[in-house]
DNA sequence: AGCACGCCGACT
DNA sequence: GTCGGCGTGCTC
């Protein structure tokens, strides 16, 4: 039999099937194992995607020489997926396999230099230990192997190793019948303390053996006493497996017995329809904040597990960290499983193999939890759907709602996208009957939504000489401090986009040709568009009024918590950015702190602005609400609007009333507005008519392709070429943008451009663009690369 | 990717 | 003659 192989290096010329033959001792092998193979004169870890009786190949095949685990950790649904999304998305096969597994499963590689002859053996060079060639860096040492090797005294082994280790635990059990521990409790001697004691605990604790050696231990049964006990026949010692299990902590509880209101009862019955007449059907459940989605999801759950299958849920990483978890992990005990980045990658290595084995029901996970190896799936959920962070945003740049859906129909099983505020992409295809539209427009909990005002920083009175806080902002902060409530205050920074804003008329330096703001290039000393390439002098003056109060945005927290500080003195704030919840946990003791009321104020970027729900919050600060909204992204409105009905969410989750102060420059934009009001479909409406007039999604599809080189005449050069294939084979009727230098036109001393196309029917665009790659590797050797980006979610 | 092979200039 | 620099092509 043959074995249809993807080996381990990410590279087009590889990226593509090598057969091997199954020797007669492997042929447990199946679709899905991890194998090593040879490969030229190296070894390669590498993936099993078909066998096959006959070949085509016309060499001799070689032999596999492992099957590195017992059960294959890819099921045949997930080495099919990587097929398909390899081709979507432009990634080469095995750098999908590699994110469908925990990091350890990854191979790691080493060459070990071995002597040959007995001379060689002798040499005192081969009385030390260790002999990993690439860890030489010793010119002399260097040539002394590469002789050894020329002249076959020694030659180089090498080695693929498996990162992956299960963790293992001694057991005890009792060795005896029950009644033969009181007799020997009786014949041994009364000073015998210990021995006493254990004997004892094997009459009384019977029933809690086997016990761990962890819990023997914290007993007071030291290891030499277990010992004894052993040769004594007593008690059997065993090695298990065991998990390593991220949620220990938590314990399963009944669950409050929630009333659902009409309308997420008819949600619930709605999916529940789908789920046990297996239909792969997309639901919309567009939910206010505080609409109860989450009772939703969970009862789905319940009832896809009832009907014999498995649940998986999609939460943004930040959202994993407290109380989602805990809720599902509460619900359905220990047939949960999480997978998420604050695990260790043993946790997660543990966490993912109990899914393997079907020991775990129910999934809840991250980005990448989407290809959890779960097996007979009856229920998909993407909680937050519209959350940027579901699209990974570098090789493989895939998007988990699209992976869903393909899995969706795979099972035969609906999928779930819930959001106060859905994506344009999915509620437009609500719009087109693609995805059924459920609504939850009631707060459950009954209370209102809190009170939103807008500040005009134009016409504002400031606070301290930093023009951050307004003076109405400064003074609502000071209530809520002699109260004793607590504040968030958001500053919504968002990339590194610095942009011209007038302080006297509010006017941004936008592009003639595109409606997007212009983007501040400090090292060419110019305003540039990420669109089409227009440059212009950085302004001494605002073009607009002439008045010499510009400034260039970018306030950061660090700025802010120094002004709050000189406001307020004594006030306890606690920052949050990703400069100071980097370490792990940070972000989790951080937040606990502040639920614990160390803190007066939680200031931070958008990480704050989602899912947490403090009682004793009251005011929801947003420094500024502008800066997402001037990025140059067509969805830097969507961004906004988001943002903000988000973080208003946060305001008065309790009894007490909230109050929101939004401070903007732009009072009258629509996100801004719309925002305060909180009117989800009237943004999605106004929005749709922007997109529609500026040709952008979900109008048009999108792709972006990026050159890289070292030499930035090499990149462009690449990009015009780029660029006029396209137009020969492209529709008239299909924008193409471009070639514009990126955003960050340097970086690692690559220079980046890029080409934006647009488009809404091309069924060639995807095989042009996959000889478009092609060729791209062909002038790899210039030192360009090539990236194609399916949907991107940042055109910066 | 990384290894071998082959071609070319520089040096014992 | 031989060493080592890099460009090119292949790996079942």
């Amino acid at each position: 039999m043959i074995a249809q192989v993807i080996v381990d290096i990410a590279a087009s010329q590889t990226d593509r099937v090598f057969e091997y033959h199954i020797p007669d001792d492997l042929s447990g092998v199946a679709i899905g194992s991890r194998v090593v193979v040879p490969f030229g004169k190296r070894k390669l870890q590498g993936f099993v995607v078909g066998i096959s009786k006959t070949t085509d190949y016309d060499g001799k095949l070689r032999d596999l020489l492992l099957v590195t685990d017992e059960q294959p950790p890819l099921t045949k649904e997930l080495v099919e997926l990587s097929a398909f999304l390899a081709k979507a998305i432009f990634a080469f096969r095995i750098s999908i396999l590699q994110t469908m597994l925990p990091r350890v499963m990854r191979a790691n590689y080493r060459k070990i230099l071995i002597p040959l002859t007995p001379e060689a053996k002798k040499l005192p060079y081969f009385q030390q230990t260790a002999h990993e060639v690439d860890k030489i860096t010793d010119p002399e040492e260097l040539k002394f192997v590469q002789k050894l090797l020329k002249d076959n005294q020694a030659k180089i082994e090498y080695l693929v190793e498996n990162q992956a280790k299960e963790k293992h635990e001694l057991i005890y059990l009792p060795a005896l019948a029950n009644g033969q521990y009181q007799e020997l409790y009786e014949q041994t001697r009364k000073t015998a303390t210990k021995q006493r004691a254990l004997l004892m605990d094997l009459v009384t604790a019977r029933n809690s053996y086997p016990k761990s050696g962890s819990a023997m231990h914290d007993q007071g049964f030291s290891s030499a006493l277990l010992k004894a006990a052993e040769e004594k026949g007593w008690i059997k010692c065993k090695e298990v497996e065991v998990y390593r299990d991220p949620l220990a902590d938590v314990a399963s509880k009944k669950p409050a017995e929630l009333k659902l209101n009409p309308e997420q009862a008819k949600a619930l019955a709605k999916i529940g329809q789908a789920i046990s007449d297996q239909q792969a059907h997309p639901f919309l459940l567009e939910g206010v904040t505080g609409s109860g989605k989450t009772e939703v999801y969970l009862r789905a759950i319940s009832q896809a597990l009832s009907a014999g299958r498995n649940a998986l849920m999609l939460v943004p990483e930040i959202s994993l960290t407290p109380q989602m978890v805990r809720q599902v992990r509460e619900r359905f005990g220990q047939e949960v499983a999480v997978l998420h980045s604050a695990l260790s990658d043993g946790e997660r290595y543990d966490e993912w193999r109990r899914i393997r084995r079907g020991e775990a029901r129910v999934v809840v996970g991250a980005r990448s939890a989407v290809f959890a190896p779960l097996e007979n799936i009856g229920l998909i959920i993407i909680d937050e759907e519209h959350e940027a962070s579901y699209k990974q945003e570098d090789n493989p740049r895939y998007h988990a709602r699209d992976v869903a859906l393909w899995r969706a129909k795979f099972h035969h099983c609906p999928l779930v996208l819930g959001s106060a505020t859905p994506s344009l992409a999915s509620r437009a295809r609500a719009q087109k009957g693609l995805y059924t539209l459920l609504r939850l427009t009631e707060r459950a909990n009954q209370h209102p939504l809190p009170e939103v005002k807008i500040i005009d920083l134009k016409q504002a009175a400031f606070a301290g000489g930093q023009y951050d806080l307004s003076t109405e902002l400064a003074s609502a902060i000071q209530e809520r401090l002699a109260r004793h409530e607590q504040v968030i205050l958001m500053l919504n920074r968002r990339g590194f986009a610095n942009f011209m804003l007038c302080r006297d008329c509010g006017f941004v330096l936008q592009c003639p040709n595109c409606d997007l703001s212009l983007t501040m290039h400090k090292a060419a000393g110019e305003m540039r568009c990420h669109y089409c390439g227009h440059h212009e002098p950085i302004p001494k003056r605002c073009p607009n009024c002439h008045s010499s109060q510009i400034r260039f945005m970018g306030t950061g927290t660090q700025k802010v918590e120094q002004e709050l500080t000189e406001l307020f003195p004594g006030v306890r704030i606690i920052r949050m950015d990703v400069d100071t919840t980097r370490r792990k946990g940070s972000y989790k003791r951080k937040l606990d702190a502040f639920g614990r009321k160390e803190a007066d104020i939680l200031l931070g970027t958008q990480m704050i602005a989602k899912g947490l729900d403090f009682p004793n919050v009251t005011l929801v600060g947003v420094i500024n609400a502008d800066t997402g909204l001037w990025v140059p992204d067509y969805n830097a409105s969507e961004r906004t609007f988001q943002l903000l009905t988000q973080v208003a969410g946060r305001a008065g989750r309790a009894e007490k009333k909230g109050q929101v102060l939004i401070q903007t420059y732009n009072p009258e934009h629509y996100a801004i507005r719309l925002a305060q009001t909180q009117d989800y479909e009237q943004f999605y409406r106004y929005e749709m008519r922007m997109r529609h007039a500026g040709d952008y999604p979900p109008y048009y599809y999108t792709v972006l392709i990026s050159v890289a080189a070292k030499n930035e005449t090499n990149a462009a050069r690449e990009a015009f070429k780029i660029r006029r294939q396209l137009n020969q084979q492209l529709h008239p009727e299909t924008i193409v943008l471009g070639p514009t230098p990126s955003a960050i036109s340097r970086l690692k001393n690559q220079y980046y451009y890029q080409i934006l196309v647009k488009y809404k029917k091309e069924p060639k665009l995807n095989d042009l663009l996959h000889q478009i790659q092609d060729a791209g590797q062909k002038v790899k050797k210039y030192g360009l690369t090539i990236n194609i980006d399916n949907e991107p979610e940042r055109i910066m």
